[in-house]
DNA sequence: CGGGCAGTTGACCCCGCTCAAGCGCGGTGG
DNA sequence: CCACCGCGCTTGAGCGGGGTCAACTGCCCG
């Protein structure tokens, strides 16, 4: 972690985001005031599965991943906050610890409101509260329909899906390569399965000419036959 | 679906429910006056996924599953409800149809609250409304934990883990069978596997003594070796 | 040049799914 | 009252998806 010698304008986050839109003017000037910022190298932790998290967080560059840890420390990444999105509301809402870690996977300006400032803001916002309300509940839509995926796909199926699911969320760069890049083993992680299964799909998905790999780099070339083999149902 | 002759009174919700504990006095009259109470059998479809939800149920009486319909109309289980418990609010609150599809397990009796109603108290009642997003953090928590678990456990682990979660949420009887009854089928869907290998593995429990079973009736004999077989992480 | 790590490939084998057959109990109708 | 039927449950056999282990490659960096 390395801080900041000239704090970033959250201009951004208060024009785009959909969550700090609704602040007033007032509101605005105090989190400004209160907020701070630091930049994050990959690989760093922000915080801790299990730990209690202080305050809630700002994605303003750089990406990074909330995972579990399980069995012999087998991580299962459960998703990824970009620019523009926040994260460590869930355990601050819920009154338990982190229930994921959150590790920086490109390098990462990350803003910071500290809880008692978050909290203030929901209680006294009820556009700002339901925005929240809503974020959470899009999210566990998401996650029970993981769930429903983990259980009853296969990993090929799993992996096109993520595959699109990446497209989706990220995008792609000027050379068409998916804009977020990750090892095999996060890859793996996400898909839920091991790093030799997901070589091999990835193998074989270019071969039939769905992808195209470079490196750590992956070109989504047929994304409606992808779309077919994940769309099982 | 029967109406009832007689709606049946809201005070347990309001006083021992996490959630309308927080409403006001006039708050309490205008719902208690606008809800509508009905029961509904085992097997009634309360909503399907897919389909809009016009309000938030409250759980008066009785269990209702809520599953997503995978591969070959497949269930997956995602959560039960149970008296005094709430649900309709993640759709409602995320915008989006129902993730799930809500069908009675044990005969039920729900009390609805019309959307607009319900979106008032939470607009209107920070107390409220923070007690809602509390809960679906907590809910967002758990099925974050379940995907770790379906995609690094093994069946084994899974149904043991699945046996102290019914357990926990729904107790035993008097004669200490777990007071919430399933089908195999219903079990092997919340698990996430086949029947087959849910009746396979029961009988290998009830062989080493850890449960006994009596029908659709379980009894769990030792607790702290199931948790063993589940705690693998 | 050598060490280390990400990525790749091959071999092996086991968990758990599927298919198929049989069982037992409750409900229905003759 | 019994015979039959159907559904939920149980058990066995077979096999394949995918996890694990091990060896090798290629690239980066000191």
């Amino acid at each position: 972690m390395r801080k900041l010698d000239k704090i970033p304008s959250c201009e951004f986050c208060f024009k785009d985001n959909d969550i700090f839109k609704y602040l007033t003017k007032d509101e605005y000037d105090v989190v400004s005031y209160i907020k701070t910022c630091n930049f994050f190298d990959r690989g760093d932790v922000i915080y801790h599965e299990g730990n209690r998290v202080g305050g809630v967080y700002c994605v303003n560059k750089g990406i990074v991943k909330h995972y579990k840890t399980g069995i012999d420390g087998k991580e299962q990444i459960v998703r990824f906050s970009k620019k523009g999105d926040i994260f460590g509301f869930r355990s601050i809402l819920s009154e338990e610890p982190a229930c994921t870690t959150t590790k920086v996977i490109e390098d990462a300006g990350l803003c910071f409101i500290p809880l008692d400032q978050f909290l203030s803001l929901v209680n006294n916002n009820p556009a700002f509260s339901m925005a929240i309300m809503k974020m959470s509940c899009v999210e566990l839509g998401a996650a029970n329909k993981y769930i429903l995926d983990i259980a009853q796909k296969n990993v090929r199926e799993r992996l096109a899906e993520i595959l699109l699911l990446l497209n989706d969320n990220f995008g792609v760069t000027s050379e068409g390569y998916l804009a977020i890049s990750l090892t095999r083993d996060e890859l793996a992680s996400f898909v839920g399965t091991a790093t030799e299964s997901v070589i091999r799909l990835l193998s074989e998905f270019k071969h039939d000419g769905l992808i195209e790999i470079n490196r750590r780099k992956i070109k989504l070339v047929e994304i409606n036959k992808l779309k077919k083999i994940s769309e099982i149902f």
